[in-house]
Order: structure tokens, then sequence, then C-alpha cells
DNA sequence: CTGTTAGCGCGTTCAT
DNA sequence: ATGAACGCGCTAACAG
């Protein structure tokens, strides 16, 4: 029996050249083994179809041969039989690693890579995925990129909700990262509760006597109705009800030194003392100008976009960003949505935590 | 002729149920615009097989069914079909995001993100891979899981050469960042020239007439050679050779602030003008400890692992490593191992900028 | 307890 | 210029 099916290669009797050695199939384990492919099959994946049982004996023998030979099963083989290739999708409108490492993805993406990892699923990074005028899309040159994955992870401020209802109307599974809500759509996202943590935030600083403004930055446009609602829920709900010239500012989508300088004066002006600055950059920079001012020294700064790894961020204090979680949750909600076609829409709201440095 | 094969489902008559929407394949989108599937291939390759010439009324009545079906290859069925999938694996032996952005990984990974969306390939991120130990293996289960992508970028450090050589031996295309030399196989890799970059940074100390010593501490085993050999060499060039016991120091794998606060104390009693320490992050721990102190002001530190965007390594200065054009590389010199299958190992040794501030 | 066989979706050769 | 048919390696239903 081990002597059967001896020659190594399909040798057809001519052209034995030096061809490169093929890796070993299954049926090459089942001959070695005097089997059939479905008795190694079941073997390998220790599994029992229909009435299939193997005898032990047999199993040995195709143990045996799976050594020998040095099997491996093939994976496309594998994903092609069974219709799934256990691969999630990621697609960010904007690049996935940006040159400032604090950007946004990042974070999302430890979390993503963490739960795929405890999933089984690898990760298909959609970055060829551009159109004609070379921006990312979900449809290059008309098609869907990520039909290649089994579902996917979005993230990412995009400006056309058209694709993504395209998307949703071919039932494709996806999960974005962050609140969406787009009209006749029902989206699955993990979102974070900005709007309760931002009240939160903000009712401390108004009982302690203090007077606050919001400074608003470029920052994720479907992060900042949360926080500004939960701002103005605290101002209406506070006794002390603030002047409105001193409530909000704004900044300029790439501030420079100078911008910073000019908040921090505003504020000194109107007497604001604590600053809610949106994006955790710029709060880092508000802060560095306030306290190089002597007469700046009482402002404090917090931020409202920090992630839990950002050092500079987590020092000035303000709400941080459960980026890593949400990364996670979206992997999970989405590997629901793959395994199991008939739940509905999936979606988590995640605490946002208030830290405020003593 | 639009009119050709009509029904949108293999509908036997009975059992049209609510069915879970299958993905379309080329037998739907040959259905959908009336030719045969050969012809779909065909068009989506932009292939001519043996003598197939498609019309270019026939070409168009394809895409536009492609687009209406939202059709999209099935990467696993291509894959056995021996095609190709525009798709590079990378595996790195350790994890990919790691907390501490500033690890190693990042900064090629935005070189690989950048090169692999101009060359047009999507990237298949290797999370799944774990062997039962739980660790990362190329060859989880025994099974290859790069065999979706049409190649691989490897990095980090592994611990068992077994694996690389089986990929080898599989004549499966994958290039190292990072210089990797395995006895009996012929790796591809792009290395950087730390030996040159460190030999010239010790000379230019040396020339000032001042000692110098090394810091060895924790960092990818590969690159350790490199900088210890280049560090020797200028010293034995040097005609005022340094006494040994100033010349070596090392850190623990974790150094903790007393760590960082011993060395520099050991600078100072052998009058050691300059550190060269490995790890970029260790040199800034060790250089804020020694600013921190009035006797340690005239130490200087340089790093010898930074990467560009390092902003605090950047202000120390020593070695600036190209992590990210490393990362480019990697993926050009990969695309042509793919595309070019005759063509021997790839090796590319980039230039490392020397950078001391003024 | 085990063997045979029909797909999975696609690339490619050959006949038309 | 186009269609039919085969095989890639594997899973799983089915027939012994």
């Amino acid at each position: 029996m081990g002597t059967a099916g001896r020659r190594d290669e399909t040798s057809t009797g001519t052209d034995v050249a030096p061809r490169v050695r093929r890796r070993p199939t299954q049926a090459d384990v089942a001959r070695q083994a005097g089997v059939s492919v479905s008795i190694v099959s079941a073997v390998i994946n220790d599994r029992q179809y229909g009435n299939i049982r193997v005898s032990d004996a047999t199993r040995q023998r195709v143990r045996k041969a799976v050594q020998e030979l040095g099997y491996a099963p093939n994976l496309a083989a594998r994903g092609l039989a069974g219709g799934t290739n256990r691969l999630i999708g990621v697609f960010t409108f904007q690049r996935i690693f940006p040159l400032a490492k604090e950007d946004f993805f990042y974070e999302f993406l430890v979390g993503v890579e963490e739960a795929a990892e405890e999933e089984g699923y690898n990760l298909l990074l959609l970055t060829a995925a551009k159109d004609k005028a070379g921006q990312r899309s979900l449809y290059p040159e008309g098609t869907n990129g990520m039909q290649l994955a089994d579902g996917g992870v979005l993230a990412g401020w995009d400006e056309s909700a058209d694709e993504i209802r395209r998307l949703a109307a071919e039932a494709y599974p996806f999960v974005f990262i962050g609140r969406r809500e787009i009209p006749g759509v029902e989206l699955s996202y993990v979102a974070a509760d900005y709007r309760s943590a931002t009240r939160e935030l903000t009712d401390r600083i108004l009982r302690s006597g203090r007077t606050v403004a919001f400074v608003r930055g470029s920052s994720a446009p479907e992060l900042v109705p949360g926080r500004q609602q939960g701002f103005r829920e605290a101002l209406g709900a506070s006794p002390t009800n603030q002047r409105d010239d001193a409530t909000f500012a704004t900044l300029p989508p790439e501030p420079s030194l100078l911008d910073y300088a000019q908040l921090v004066t505003w504020a000194s002006e109107h007497s604001v003392d604590c600053l809610l600055v949106e994006n955790s950059r710029h709060a880092v920079g508000v802060d560095e100008v306030a306290r190089s001012r002597p007469s700046g020294a009482r402002l404090q700064v917090l931020s409202l976009g920090g992630a839990p790894e950002e050092e500079a961020a987590a020092r000035l204090g303000g709400l941080v960003i459960p980026r890593r979680e949400m990364g996670r949750e979206a992997v999970r909600l989405l590997v629901r949505l793959i395994t199991e076609p008939g739940a509905g829409p999936q979606r988590t709201t995640l605490p946002v935590e208030v830290h405020v440095p003593a």
C-alpha cells in the first residue's frame, strides 16, 4: 500500500524536465495513503460528512501521508468550495496610513487588526480603489471593489452618499466606523456618544463657575453635530447662561501658530476660562500658545477629539474617544453581518470617557 | 440580441425561494451581455487568448453588464485557476499596528501603501495567520496564508528561518524589508546601509576630538551587525583610539528611567562626550535625562534608528532611516518579481542619511 | 466504513 | 469573432 502511486510527477513519459515541484494535493495524499480524497478531506478537517466515519487505522495512514508529503491545503480551493474567503475589506475614503501618525485612522486600525486577528479574518486594504479622477472610490471603474472581501469596514469622510447607497442596495455587508445617517438606507455602524460626553464635560465646567467656549475645527463631519449639540444642551440647562459672542470660535482647516494665538487672545478678551477644541491636534497647539503667555496661564484647553493613546491630548484632558474599541466593535458587527445574513442593521454606540486632569 | 438569455436565476421551475442573493459570476455577466464566459474573461483581463479577438461592440456590452451587475472577480477562483489578483500580501512577524505608534512597522507601511496605490495593487494584511500557539506564522495550521496574494512583503523579526525557507521553496515571490541572510536561500530584500552611515557619523564625532560610546538596545536583530560594524570601523580607523571600557554600553529590553540615568552617569564617569543609541525611543529618553542634569548638559545623544518622521529623534539627530522609501522599494521589487518570474532575487540597499543638528 | 462525483468561479485551449 | 469544454484543489452530497 505504501507502494501505491509511485510516480511523483504526472510524467507522461516525455518531457520529464526539471519542472517546478508542484505542491502536493489531497489527491496525492489519497494516493499515498491508498484511500480516496473524501477520506483525506474528512481527516484533515476532522469532520464527518453525512455518514462518513473513518477508522483509526485509516486516520493514522492519512496523517502519515500528509507528513511525508508535506501536504498543506490550498486556501484558494478551500475558499472556492466554501464560497467565502475570510477576508474583511477595509476602505477609507482618505489614505489609510497618513503621514501624520496622530491622524484619524490609526487607532481605529489598531482595533480592527486586533479583532480581525481574534476572529480569524485577514484584512484587505483597498488601496488601489481609485476612479479615473484619482479619487478613492468604492466603485473604481464602476465595479464594486469591496466585493473581493466577504464584507467591509468603512471609515473616513465621503462626499457622495451615492456609493454607499449602492453598496447597501447590493446587500453587501459593511459597517461604518462613526455614525452615518443616509436617508432611505439602514446603515450599520459603530458610533461614540459624543453628545452625552460633551454635555457632561461642559456641565462640569459651568458648575465650577467658569465660562467656556467651543472651538470648531476641521474634524470628521459626522462627529460635529453630536458635540455641538451636547455643548448647547449644557448651556441651555445652565442657570448662568453665557453671552453668545463668547460661545463659539472657529479655526481654519490648517491653522497656523498665528491662528492659535488669535484664538487665545480672543478667549482672553472675552473672559473665557476654558476652551473646548474639537480637534485634538489643534487643542495641543492652542494650549502650547496659551501657556507661553503669562496672561494665558489661567486658560484651560480641553480636547474634544483625543484618542486614548494620544499622550499630548491626554495631558490636556477632555473627551477620550475609544477609537480602538470602535475598530474592534466594527469588526465584530461585521462578522455578525457576514455569518448571519438575515440579521438587520447592526449598531453600537460606545461611551466616550470624560477626563479632566486634576 | 439583448433579449438572449432572459432568466436571471437558474430557475428550475421549483424552489424559487427568496434565496440569498448570490454574488454575480462571470456566467451572470455573460448571460446579461448575451455572450459566453470566455469573452467575459477576455474582456475583464484585457487579454487575447490564442486567437480570441473581441469586437469593440461586444467589449462595451460586457463592460456594461459588469457595471449593472456589480460584478467582481472571485479571488479564490482566480487564484485556483492560476490567475493573478493584483494583491500584495503584507506579513509582519509581530503585530502590524502596535499600540506604540512610533514602533517599527508604521513608516514602512506608509511607503508600502503609497507604492501599492501607485502600482495599482491592493494590500492583503495577514492578521489571521496564527499557529496553534497563537504566534504569528506564515504557515498557520500548515497552510500558506498568502496564497490569495500574488506575492508578499515581509517584515519583522522571525525566530524560525524554516518558514521562510519553505516559502522560498514554493517559489512564492516575496521581499523582505530589512536585510535577511538565510544560508541556502536567495532572498530578495531592501536593506539600508547602516554600516556606512554609522561609520561616517562616528568618524565625524571622532574628528571633532570627542569621545563616543555605542549604546546597544533592543532593536531588530538584523540591523545590529551593520551598525556595530560601522562603529568599529570608524574606531579602528581613528588615530586616537578609545579606551575599551568606555566604548559599549547596553540597555535592557524595556529600560526604565533609572536605566537611562545610570547610563548618563556612566557616560559622565568615563568622560564620554557623545552617545550613539541604537533605539530612537531610548535615545529620546536618555537625552531627556541628560538634559535634566547640570552635569549632563554637555552630553550629546544621537539616535541610530530614527525614522524621518519621528520628530523627537529628528531633533536629536543621528541616523535617519528611510523607512518609508524602504517600504516603497519593497513593493517595487515585489512587483518586478511578480511580473517577471524569470528574474533572480531582487536587492536594493538604500542610503541612510546622517543628520547632526547644528 | 469508504469511493465516486458534482460543483465552486475562473483562465485557457480548441473547435467553430 | 465567439462558444464549449476542461482543469485548478477542495468540500460535501451521494452511492455503495
